[in-house]
Formats: structure tokens, C-alpha cells, sequence
DNA sequence: CTGAAAGCGCTTACAG
DNA sequence: CTGAAAGCGCTTACAG
């Protein structure tokens, strides 16, 4: 456990220090039956570990990657991470974990140190603050994955779900089942956050295809601290919503707390769908009809492209939009 | 963006590389106005950035710290890896994170890439298999932090709830509103999860103190996807419970599953608590009454400590077990 | 089949 | 006030 280094063990072996690294990186080639057992018993003995901090500055290649998400506690981003994790694991990677927190000057300082400790390459959730910087390491050929945010100015392979789809899928269901006054709460759209875009614009999309035209009170847009006040003027409007369609988690906790407040009951007074399968959709009273994201696929395929790039920095087709297909799950909330 | 290193800063700006490297740890005492900014100029025309991996072998510290939690999606992991991250973040110091999925051969292979790559230190949930491996890493004094989950063969500090207490809040709290049959359901308690033995002690205990006799039929323990059949076991004897304790968020899960399905009013038919403040506590129906773990302020202290150990390995006193007080949050479900 | 030597990009006494 | 030199612990041609 204290200090042994390659030259411990090459002494303690007979042989060069040359010869312990051929073995540790399993050329055997050429190795002689003698020298192998010598060298594995030395390692043995002595509890030998090699530094890779050392051979990563000789290798140029830390087998670290960055994932830079906006914050942790999001269930999406906890999955993605998970996902990516995982698949890192097997190809002996290691993540380190940052938290921007939509917060470009933070994002900024993550890469540069991320960088300044040689990962291999960068998985992010971009805040969209930091165009400049990612066109710099685009063009120097540093691995980077982009994941649920686009920015089209900097081509960089970008996992997404396919969120007009998403919207579509909910609106789709509400009409089936016979609405019509369909409501879209969502976050601020005045974001680089391209979800709460393209959900938007799926939502409206899908009203158009069914027929339905679009009516601004019904889209419902802020802060999630003024959301409450802001659904409580909506349904005190003259025209009121038949429906909900929750843009994300978040929201849809908003929208619960509003519902629960004022007694609206789900689906008699408001049917309501909700984007991101949460947790409790299933045990919810009544259960929660949703639009799941396959956040497993999504983070999976990041790595995986992530580590094809690192592996040789070319390969021009990968550099697109990766679309995933998003679930609709049917419950009792609609 | 390329490979800029310490020499070409030197060379370009006229000085040696010992220079470049005192300007770069701000170590001016001596160095004279002018160096100092042909230095600036050089870093800034170049675009350098210190090789943090070159200086890491050097000074023989990575300014990285890895986390090994059970599962990332555990939202009491993620929360501490919050902090611990947010916490890290101010003292420059980067958070490897590791899932070990409970299982010790993952762990133990963790342990051994996390050293191999030189970590300053290392805070793990402790799966209970590498009771030896972690006495070795206190021997070598290689800063550790366990979080969650005692092991007493071995004298790392340790941060945890007050379990006991946790489950004694809730007992206390039901019998208050008058119930005495009271269930505890709880994942296997066979195994090294401190939490889930000391929360059916603190169960027991507050029986006890309470003048309630504990009824085995009463404590529920078994895996997650027999819960809801052993529940119903339960229910369907002579005495029914009137009350439970959920002993955790996923075992909550299961409980309020049952209840759904079996159309059971909380808390007319059945009160109930849950352990762990979950997300959609207050827009339950009913909303659910809660014990919540700081887990924030945990993962806070685990950081601290664990800084403080690497900055210097000895303060014997901090080698305990540090308890955190959890907090009864009163809503609808009893 | 194995070893001596150079080098990865820094830091750190030490000399001047 | 600044520079030459050694060294952190590896890997990798290259020589033999």
C-alpha cells in the first residue's frame, strides 16, 4: 500500500523496468516463462498498482470524460449519467460528474479544467452560453457529445428526443379521447433549453393536424414559482382548458399542487397528461397517463459515440442529430 | 488549442520554464514586474493551459476525489453527490462517481482504478464485502468517508441519519394521533445496510417506550417485489394493522401500490409515513407525511471531512460517526 | 528475448 | 530575481 512504483518491482524481479511494462501491458511476445512468473510474483509480493497517473501523461489519454449536465438532481440527467456510466464502465472510462447549473461562466470553468485534466472528451447538456468554446475544441478534434440541447451553430453530435413527437403524442391521445380545450404548461421558453421549444412547437403542430386552432391563453409559460398564479388565471378565464398537456416533471408537480389546491379532479374536471414518466405516475390517484423518454438509450448512445470519437477523431456521419423515440404510457389521468 | 506546453510559454517569452511554473502557483515574492507580464502575454497569446495530469505525477495529488454510491438514481445518492460535488466544486476538487450496484467485487475494482488513477480520496457507500481492503486504505492513511453505512471492524469516519430516531419520529407521531397497531415495511434486513436495521430498531424501541408490544406479524421485510404480496399477507390476517411506517422512498413505492390497488383510504383505512421526503410527498392524495434525511447537509459534511483528511492526514477526533437529525414533515396521511 | 535511454509536462530545491 | 538540473512513474522506440 505505500509507494511501490515499476522500479520496485523490476528490482525486486532482476529485470528492467522495460520489461515490467511489457508485461503490464500484456505483450507477452516475446516474454520468456521465467521472466513472466518472476515479474508476476514481484507484483504480487510487493502489491504492486501501476501510477496511471504516469502513464496517462505518457499516453495522452486519461480514460477520464467529463459529463457536464445542468444539475444532477434532474431525473433525466441522474438516468443519463447512470446509462453513460455504465457504459464507460465496461471500456474501463471513468466520468466526472459537474453540475452547471444552466450557468455559462460555470459551464465554462468545468470545461477548461475538464480540459486542463486531459479527459479524453466531454459529454454536455450545453447551456448554449458557450458557442465560441465548443467551436474551438471542434476544431482542435476534442471529443465532445452534446445531450438534449441543440446548438446549431457548432456541429457536434447531439442526442436528442424527439420532442415534437413527444408533444404530438400527448396531444394526440387527449384528442382521441375527445378533447378539444388542450392546455400547454411549460417552463420559460426564452431559453437556448430546446425541449421546451420543440414541445411547444409539437404541441401546436398537433393542434393544427387535428383540426384544432391554437388559442394563446392556453399556453402557459413561466417560472415554475409563478406557474401556480399562472394556471390559477388561466382557469378563470371565460374559456377553460379541458386538458393539460405538462411540458416536463416539474411542471407536471405544479400542475399537481394546482389541481390538489383547488379539488380539481383528474380526469372529471381535467384530464391531464405529463412529459418524463415520473416515479409516482403509477401509484398517483388517479394514475398518471405520461410521455416517457427512453433516458437509458439516450445516455447510452452518447457514450458510445463519445468513445467511438475518442477512438479515432473522424468518422464525418456521426456528426448529426440523434432523434429518440419517445412512449406514450397510458394510465387513468386521461 | 493544441499541444501549448510549459516550454513554449518559456520559450516565447524569453524566460526558463522554472519562471513560467512560479508565475503559474502565484509565487511573485521575487519575480519582477516585467517577467511577469512577457509571462502573462505568452500564456494569453498561446492560448495555454496547464497540464494538470504533468503536475499531478509531480506533487503527487489529482485534486480528484471518487464517490461510490450504491445507484446513482437512489435520490438520497444523488442528492449527497450534490453537495459533495457543490461542495468540492470551491476547493477545486473534481468528483469521480461510481456505482458499485451493492455488489463488493464491483466495489473493490472501483477502489483499486480509483487509487490506480490516484484520487486524493474516496467517499463510499460501503457495500459491507471489503472490510479488509478499507482497513488496508486506513492503514495506509488514505483518506476515506463512509456514508450510510457503518462497518464497525473498521474506524473510518462515518456520516449517517439518526435512524433510530427517524423511525422513533414516525412511531411517535402515530400513536399521537391515536394509532397502536403499527406496521414497519421494509426492504431485507439480512444484509450490511445499516439504515434499514436501525430504523426497525428505532421501531421497535418506540413501541417499547410507547407501551406497545411489538406483534412480528406487524414488521414487513422482504424484497421489493414480494412487498406487495407479504403486505397483503398481512392484511388479511385476524389483527390488521392501522397504521405503517414505510421504512424507505422505494418501499413507499410498493406500499402506496397496494393500497391503490386494493382501494384503500389513507388515512381512514390505513395511515402511513414514509422515510424520505420523496418529490411528490405534498401532491399526493393525501398528501404524505414524511421523515426527511438532510441528506444536503450530509453529503456536505462527508466533503469537509474528507478535504480535511486529505490537507492532513491525522485529527484523531474525526474518526467517528457523525449523526444527522432527520425531521418529521406533517402533511395528510396520518 | 531484454535493457538503456529518452521523454511525457510539470515542480522544486538549489545555485548564482 | 531567474535558470539548469533532477525527478515524478510510466512507455516506447531502438539496440543488441
Amino acid at each position: 500500500m505505500k509507494n511501490i512504483t515499476m522500479a520496485d518491482v523490476a528490482k525486486y524481479a532482476g529485470v528492467s523496468k522495460s520489461t515490467v511494462s511489457q508485461f503490464l501491458n500484456k505483450r507477452f511476445d516475446y516474454m520468456g516463462k521465467d521472466t513472466k512468473n518472476k515479474i508476476e510474483k514481484a507484483i504480487e509480493e510487493l502489491g504492486y498498482s501501476p501510477n496511471i497517473v504516469a502513464r496517462s501523461l505518457k499516453q495522452k489519454s486519461t480514460k477520464t470524460i467529463g459529463v457536464i449536465v445542468a444539475n444532477i438532481l434532474h431525473v433525466f440527467s441522474t438516468q443519463v449519467i447512470r446509462a453513460i456510466e455504465d457504459y464507460c464502465n465496461e471500456s474501463d472510462f471513468q466520468i466526472i460528474v459537474c453540475n452547471a447549473d444552466d450557468d455559462p461562466v460555470k459551464e465554462k470553468r468545468y470545461i477548461d479544467m475538464l480540459r486542463a485534466k486531459q479527459v479524453d472528451g466531454i459529454i454536455a447538456f450545453p447551456t448554449g452560453g458557450n458557442v465560441d468554446l465548443y467551436a474551438k475544441l471542434l476544431n482542435a478534434k476534442f471529443p465532445v457529445v452534446f445531450m438534449d440541447r441543440i446548438l446549431k451553430e457548432v456541429q457536434i453530435p447531439t442526442i436528442m428526443t424527439d420532442n415534437v413527437k413527444a408533444s404530438s403524442l400527448a396531444v394526440e391521445q387527449l384528442v382521441e379521447r375527445g378533447y378539444k380545450k388542450i392546455a400547454m404548461i411549460s417552463p420559460p421558453a426564452n431559453t437556448c433549453v430546446t425541449p421546451r421549444l420543440e414541445r411547444i412547437d409539437g404541441y401546436k403542430q398537433a393542434l393544427e393536424k387535428n383540426g384544432i386552432s391554437f388559442n394563446p391563453n392556453f399556453l402557459v409559460s413561466s417560472e415554475l414559482t409563478e406557474l401556480g398564479n399562472k394556471i390559477h388565471d388561466m382557469f378563470t378565464k371565460t374559456t377553460q382548458p379541458e386538458a393539460i398537456v405538462a411540458s416536463n416533471d416539474r411542471v407536471l408537480l405544479e400542475v399537481l399542487a394546482y389541481t390538489k389546491k383547488h379539488h380539481l379532479d383528474i380526469p372529471k374536471d381535467i384530464a391531464l397528461i405529463g412529459i418524463d414518466d415520473v416515479s409516482f405516475a403509477s401509484i398517483y390517484n388517479p394514475a398518471l397517463t405520461t410521455i416517457a423518454q427512453p433516458a437509458f438509450q439516450m445516455g447510452k448512445k452518447a457514450a458510445e459515440l463519445l468513445l467511438g470519437l475518442i477512438r479515432d477523431n473522424s468518422n464525418e456521419e456521426d456528426f448529426g442529430i440523434y432523434r429518440f423515440e419517445p412512449k406514450l404510457i397510458t394510465r387513468e389521468s386521461c
